[in-house]
DNA sequence: TGTTCTAAGTTATATCCTATTACATTCGCG
DNA sequence: CGCGAATGTAATAGGATATAACTTAGAACA
């Protein structure tokens, strides 16, 4: 496991771990520029490697995306975690929404990456990629801390997760600056989160009583 | 004012509408594959002149693809305003949701091309791209159809674009397919509707009783 | 320990794309 | 009619993806 310094001096003919050096670079120039800033030959000409030397590793640059893509998710569902143990008065799901945010305007060049490109969609059902994307959105549904009540977490889930991918968008979209700056994108998200709660318990609620209307 | 085909046939020098041909294609192209589709050599090939000749229309890539960008916004706006318009039971802002979330999914490369590139927000404030995405939003405030009490308006607005282009991110990223389809993109714009409509409700009456208190 | 197989790199090359420069043609206006 | 500006063309430079054929070193086994 040379490291891509050791790389650097030694000037060994094997990389030694040239494949995960690639996923890190390409998610460096991922950060602002997006898919579009990741480039092969870049990425070999900045390890230090001849350019052909990536395709040992990825088929096509394709499927160096979706091994970054799936990095990212990886590392996003990583974030979301830590924001949801932390210790706060606010809620979890308070804690994963602001997270989200500060995720997708920070590193939006990997989010973009991640949500607004074609590449996880193309994601086969088994394939790394695919599993990461299911394993964030769990953390969505862990977040509400609420009872599996059919699939009513599931719904809450997926509404409070488009909005938040909405607020994202339009925000880096510049629909929160300048003249249209009629609320800030934190106000926007805290009301989507209390909406969220609200439309939750009453659902609960609602389930409950039905079934034992029922039995 | 020579058409695309009078080209191909008559062999003039000049094309007459290079730079509104370009677009007309350009948007052909991206309507599967986004951006990434768009290459001026082959929309120069497709309409029988040479690759440079784009380049007396748009001074780069990016030229081209704010001027698509910004048609895309206008044919969107179009769209919108039909939907509006058309006497249904439902009302506005439930048909201008559900023509986004059709218009999001039916031409998705397109619709990337408008919320989910870097092109918008690099648009400078007087450009024509600048000024369709503003006269787009507009439409979102008109089909909420309430007075303009304080920024109220515009708030909901935003909440309500932001749920929807999330929505379409997240069906497309095939999160209601399979088994995590517990709701369906139809259902989940309507509930987003409904609760915008008495979001709005709630605080016109908030804002009102305020006023008087005032008074 | 030495041989061999294979993973991982290299050089050379084909093809496509963006973009610029210098030159050619046509349109429209005085 | 003639001239200048707009709009084409041909030639070319430079960068990217990707493949083919060759080379090196690491490991695996006798």
């Amino acid at each position: 496991m040379r490291s891509q310094l050791a790389r650097k001096s030694e000037k060994t003919y094997h990389h030694g771990d040239l494949r995960d050096a690639l996923i890190k670079a390409a998610l460096r120039e991922a950060e602002q520029g997006g898919a579009e800033a990741i480039s092969i030959k870049a990425l070999a000409r900045q390890l230090g490697v001849s350019q052909p030397a990536p395709y040992r590793h990825f088929a096509d640059r394709e499927a160096l995306l979706a091994a970054v893509t799936a990095e990212a998710f990886r590392q996003f569902s990583t974030l979301l975690r830590e924001a949801m143990a932390k210790p706060s008065k606010q809620s979890k799901l308070s804690r994963l929404a602001l997270a989200t945010l500060d995720f997708g305007l920070r590193r939006n060049g990997i989010y973009r990456l991640m949500f607004a490109s074609r590449t996880v969609s193309c994601a086969a059902k088994g394939s790394e990629l695919h599993e990461a994307t299911r394993a964030t959105f769990a953390l969505v549904i862990e977040a509400l801390e609420a009872p599996a009540v059919g699939y009513l977490r599931e719904r809450q889930a997926l509404k409070i997760w488009a909005a938040l991918h909405g607020v994202v968008m339009l925000a880096e979209q510049g629909l929160f600056t300048g003249e249209a700056a009629h609320a800030t994108r934190e106000e926007l998200v805290e009301d989507f989160v209390n909406e969220t709660k609200a439309a939750l318990a009453v659902a609960i609620k609602d389930a409950r009583r039905r079934t034992k209307a029922g039995a």
